[in-house]
DNA sequence: GTCTATAATTCGATAGAC
DNA sequence: GTCTATCGAATTATAGAC
């Protein structure tokens, strides 16, 4: 019997996977067996499980960085701007959940000189957010508030909304939850004198 | 030359790799190397890598477990409550950095019957976070908001404080940090009618 | 308590037939 | 495109001398 094995499907077995027990200890065995192949086969369609890694992880990194920079230079107000940036992640993340949540937790595990290009990108992404929750605070669109703990904290509140929609089963309506987080995170900074 | 490595050091050496590196691909060659003795050594330290993993993950997920345990049955109110489990946690984020980065990062890594004991124990845990947030909407203390997404986002915020508090190389004043982490979450959901 | 030496296993990856 | 077979390297852990 013919197998035919997908790309497309490959990668979202081997994603589940490194979710389910991380990158590393996902072995090449384990996704041949997900698939009912032997390993040696996967290498048709990688070159390498490091390879692999780091295609996906720069692949949603720079969807993140690059959606945000449109955000950030866009005519918003800054209050605007942030319900704008948590839209952005709800997408992404209820589009590629896997996705994200590689990009999340196995960074550490790409070759030393391409972590340093993801920190850098990771650097920039959290700099456009602190100008931007710095900014509100000076229009006095934000409350006043110490700005690391902000910026921290409302970068921390979308990046793990992966963990919780995947725990979910992806039952959530991505409409709704984008809504509720806008509402909970923004009416928690704005200002209300 | 007699070397003489505390097990204290030996355990301080092993978390800082596990951090950087991550468990899995942390050897016990890097960690020997480190603390510059032969892999062979460290086993009169330790009874299996697995087994250090274990035991540092469960230590510190109890002291977490047992610290919220006590604020959920006290007689504070739950806007109290909050504030008291930020600074329980701002106070052993502080003080074991590298313990809470394994219990965050690595818990994927323990065994399977172990891991279930894990999810059990932090399971416990939100179920606690999640109880005094709807007590404290039911009361009016807290402003009216998606119980889940609002769990989710508290839960997040103080979760990754480890990742911050290490990044800066521990010169935050804990004490300040624990103002300016419970000001500002506390305000962003308390009720303001 | 620390070493040398090594057993036992596992893993990523390749060669080459079909 | 998938297989069988296997190589070479790396890893956890132990045995036993000092």
């Amino acid at each position: 019997m013919e197998r035919k094995i997908t790309r497309e499907g490959f990668i979202e077995t081997a994603l589940e996977l490194f979710h389910e027990k991380g990158f590393k200890a996902t072995t090449m065995r384990d996704i041949a067996k997900a698939l009912e192949i032997e390993a040696a086969t996967l290498y048709n369609y990688i070159r390498s499980k490091q390879q692999l890694l780091d295609d996906l992880v720069f692949e949603i990194a720079y969807q993140f960085h690059d959606g945000l920079s449109d955000i950030y230079e866009s005519s918003y107000r800054p209050s605007e701007k942030l319900k704008a940036i948590v839209n952005l992640n709800v997408r992404l993340t209820t589009a590629h959940p896997y996705r994200v949540a590689l990009l999340v937790g196995e960074w550490k595990h790409l070759q030393e000189d391409r972590q340093k290009e993801f920190l850098d990108n990771r650097g920039s992404y959290e700099q456009m957010v602190r100008n931007i929750i710095a900014q509100g605070m000076e229009l006095q669109e934000l409350r006043s508030m110490d700005l690391e703990v902000a910026t921290y904290s409302f970068l921390s509140s979308i990046r793990w909304l992966f963990s919780w929609y995947i725990e979910k089963g992806g039952s959530v309506n991505p409409i709704e939850l984008e809504k509720q987080m806008s509402d909970f995170i923004l009416k928690g900074m704005q200002n209300n004198d």
